[in-house]
DNA sequence: CACTTGACCTGTCCGC
DNA sequence: TGCGGACAGGTCAAGT
């Protein structure tokens, strides 16, 4: 669900609405996946909001961070000063704003509230000194490099062609499961995956190390692709997400492959979409384009 | 090392 | 109408 377009999606809004404001307290109502202490948090202004891959990370004037992530049903939801339509909120944030699913609220200065609402509680929030970050957080750590969405504001580890195609080389895993290791690459999920490979006409199982120097930069060029449309569509909302302002994206409505078992394909409209299972992960593709 | 399966959770949908 | 089961995908840990 949040991959890299839905996360960035969250980022662009929450830099808009929290930059600048003060944290004044923190209300954890469920601390399972809360780790840290409030009282480093409290009464400091938030500075910046980064993003690495699917991790959010807030920065902090005292030099504390807030690192984020959302997994798949965790919604992060803003109200307060300068909220577009402080009416709307999506049928998605099950519970309400302040419901069962709500389990961290961050009060803000100014009346603002931005809420971590999480239906299945596999998100977390860490509480990080800012320059520790990439040493106590295993997941910060280990993170691939970046695609490169924003040429105007790009990663300090891009994912460039020639290490697209340096990480292609070095395993037999299929191409679908190193497209979505966090490790290799930051930020690519399921729905992401799925289009990536049907608009570069590759087959999902095709062993990465097989694939030529023409395949390679086409999968290339088809990822950045369909991250930089599932920004501009703010994200998919197929499943739980929504975005801090309360409503859903519309990226669900342009996939390419995800979700359209049985349907003809938007390439050659003759054969009709496949879906197969490609370790535990529902995995959609063209049998006769996708060789 | 590669790869698979299960665990973490709860809501939704489908078939009976 | 209710009930059981499959399914949804992000990551980590454990097992083969």
């Amino acid at each position: 669900m949040p991959e890299l377009p839905e996360v960035e999606t969250i980022r662009l809004q929450l830099e808009k609405y929290i930059v600048g404001h003060k944290i004044k307290d923190v209300d954890v109502r469920y601390g399972k996946n809360f780790e840290g202490d409030v009282k480093n948090v409290a009464g400091v202004k938030i500075i910046a909001v980064r993003r690495f891959g699917k991790a959010l990370v807030i920065d902090l004037s005292n030099n504390y961070a807030i690192a984020i992530h959302v997994k798949m049903t965790g919604q992060l939801l803003y109200r307060g000063p300068n909220l577009r339509n402080p009416a709307v909120l999506s049928k998605k944030v099950i519970g309400g704003l302040e419901g069962k699913h709500t389990h961290i609220i961050f009060y803000l200065d100014k009346n603002g509230k931005l809420y971590y609402n999480d239906i299945r509680k596999f998100g977390w929030i860490k509480i990080f000194i800012s320059s520790e970050l990439k040493i106590k957080s295993d997941f910060l750590r280990k993170l691939g490099f970046e695609p490169v969405v924003d040429e105007n504001n790009p990663p300090k580890n891009p994912l460039t062609p020639g290490k697209f195609s340096e990480i292609l080389s070095h395993t037999k895993r299929a191409i679908k499961i190193v497209l979505m290791d966090q490790q290799k690459i930051a930020g690519i999920g399921n729905i992401y995956a799925n289009d990536a490979l049907w608009l570069a006409r590759i087959n999902p199982k095709k062993p990465a190390d097989k694939l030529n120097k023409t395949e390679t930069l086409k999968l290339y060029k088809a990822v950045i692709k369909v991250l930089k449309k599932g920004i501009k569509y703010k994200g998919a909302s197929e499943n739980a997400f929504v975005t801090p302002d309360g409503e859903e994206g519309k990226y669900q409505n342009y996939t390419l492959v995800y979700g359209h078992e049985g349907e003809p394909c938007k390439h050659c409209h003759k054969a009709k979409i496949v879906k197969i299972f490609l370790a535990g992960r529902g995995t959609y593709f063209c049998p006769v384009c996708q060789r």
